[in-house]
DNA sequence: AGATAATTTGACCGATTGGTAAACATTACA
DNA sequence: TGTAATGTTTACCAATCGGTCAAATTATCT
C-alpha cells in the first residue's frame, strides 16, 4: 500500500528518524535565515541532499516542516529559564542565567534566528505558545525575582523588563552577528568576543541590580 | 520618448515625489515584516494602492526598492548615536541616548524590523555600510566612552559591548513586540509599557555604569 | 527467495513570482 | 491648444513556487 505518511505509522523506522532529522537540520539552516515565506522547499531539499517529493513524503507541507522545527526548538530554548532556581542565591542565579543564555546564542545561533524571524513576522505560528506556556513560565520566574527584590536581596526593579533585557542582550550576539562582527572587525576571534561580552553583561547586570545603587 | 526611468531625469516631478514616497511607505510595511525574499512586489503594489507595472516604473527592480528604502532609513536610524556628545556629561549623555533609542523603537518599529530582518539574513545588502560608515561612527563614540571611563567618570567597561547592549535592549521592544505584548498581557497599555521599560533601562545602565560598583 | 510495506524519484500541475512590451492616458509647457 | 514627455494599465512572459501522482526502487520480514 502507498503509505500512511510517516506521521501516521505507529513505530518509526530507523530511516524515518534519520531522514526527518536530516530534513529539520536543513530546514533550520534555511528558515533561520530567510523566515517562513522567504524559504523554499526546493532550497531546503537541496541543503538536505534529497529530492523535493522525498521531503514532502516526511512532511506533507512547508508549514508542517516549520511547525515541527519550532516545536522541537522551543522546548530546549526555554531550558535556561526553567533552570532558574528560586531557592538559589539571587546574584549567582541571575549571573548563571545570563551566561547560559549567552552560551546558547553562541552554540545555537540558528535557533535564535529562527525565533527572531518568527517574532519579526508577528509570530503567526507561535503566538499561542507565547501567550500560554511562555507567559506562564515568565510569570512564575518574575514572581521569584520580585520576591528577591522585596527581601532586599537585589535592587527593586521590574522583573519582566529585566528578563527582556537579558533575552535581548544575549540573543543579540546570535541575531545581529553580522553587525557585531562588522563593527568589532575581524581582529577579535570568536572565543575572545564571547568572553568580552560575558564579562560586560555580568558587570552591567550585577551593577544594575546591586542593592544600593549610587545614583 | 518612452522613458528614462524616473531615476534618470534631472528634475523630479511632483508626481514622482509623491508616488515614490507612497511606494517606499508600502515597501516598508511589507519588507519590515517578511524580509527581502519573503516580500513580493504584488503585495507592495497592493498596499501602495497601485498596479505592479506602475511600481516598476519608479523602481526598476525589487532590489532597487529595497535599497532605496534601506538607504533612506539608515541615515535617520543612526541619528541618536551621532547626537552622542563627547563634551556633555557622561551620565546624562548615556541616559538620553537610551531614551532616544527607546523612543525610536516606539515611534519607528517598522524601520527597526527592517534592519533586524536584514541582519538576520546576513546583511547581504548593507554589509559594506556596516563595515564602513557604521563601524567608523561606533569606533568614534566608543573612544569617547573609553575616555570617560579612563577619567573615572563612569565605570571601566567595554564600550562596544555597552553600545550593543543599548541597541539590543531598546530595539527589542520594536522587533519582539509580539512577544513583549504576549508576556506582559494586554493590561499594560502602550504608553505605560514604554515608561516602564524606560525606567528599568535607566536603572540598569546607570547602576551598571556607576563608578563604584559594590560587587 | 518472495511478498509486502516503506522509500525515492521524474514528470507534471496550477498558481504565483519578478519583470517586460506596448498601447493608452495624463500632465506640463510652449 | 497642441504636442512631447510623463505616467498608467492590460496583457503577457519565462521561471519558480508549493504540492501531487504514479511508477520505480529499496528495505523488511517470513
Amino acid at each position: 500500500m502507498a503509505i500512511p505518511r510517516a506521521a501516521k505509522t505507529q513505530r518509526r523506522t530507523r530511516i524515518q528518524e534519520e531522514k526527518e532529522e536530516q530534513i529539520l537540520e536543513a530546514a533550520l539552516d534555511v528558515f533561520s535565515v530567510h523566515g517562513f515565506r522567504g524559504s523554499t522547499i526546493d532550497q531546503i531539499a537541496e541543503v538536505a541532499g534529497m529530492s523535493k517529493p522525498n521531503l514532502l513524503y516526511y512532511f506533507r507541507t512547508k508549514e508542517a516542516m516549520h511547525r515541527a522545527l519550532i516545536d522541537r526548538v522551543l522546548f530546549t530554548w526555554l531550558e535556561p529559564l526553567r533552570a532558574f532556581n528560586a531557592e538559589g542565591d539571587p546574584e549567582s542565579e541571575i549571573r548563571s542565567y545570563i551566561r547560559r543564555k549567552l552560551e546558547m546564542a553562541r552554540d545555537f545561533p540558528r535557533e535564535s534566528r529562527l525565533f527572531a524571524n518568527e517574532m519579526l513576522q508577528g509570530a503567526p505560528h507561535v503566538v499561542d505558545e507565547l501567550k500560554g506556556p511562555l507567559k506562564s513560565l515568565v510569570d512564575e520566574k518574575a514572581e521569584v525575582i520580585r520576591a528577591w527584590a522585596k527581601a532586599g536581596k537585589i535592587a527593586k526593579c521590574d522583573p519582566y523588563h529585566l528578563i527582556f533585557s537579558i533575552w535581548s542582550t544575549t540573543q543579540h550576539y546570535a541575531d545581529f552577528d553580522v553587525q557585531v562582527r562588522a563593527v568589532l572587525g575581524d581582529q577579535h576571534s570568536g572565543e575572545g568576543r564571547f568572553e568580552d561580552a560575558a564579562r560586560f553583561l555580568e558587570q552591567l547586570f550585577m551593577g544594575g541590580l546591586s542593592v544600593h545603587p549610587l545614583t
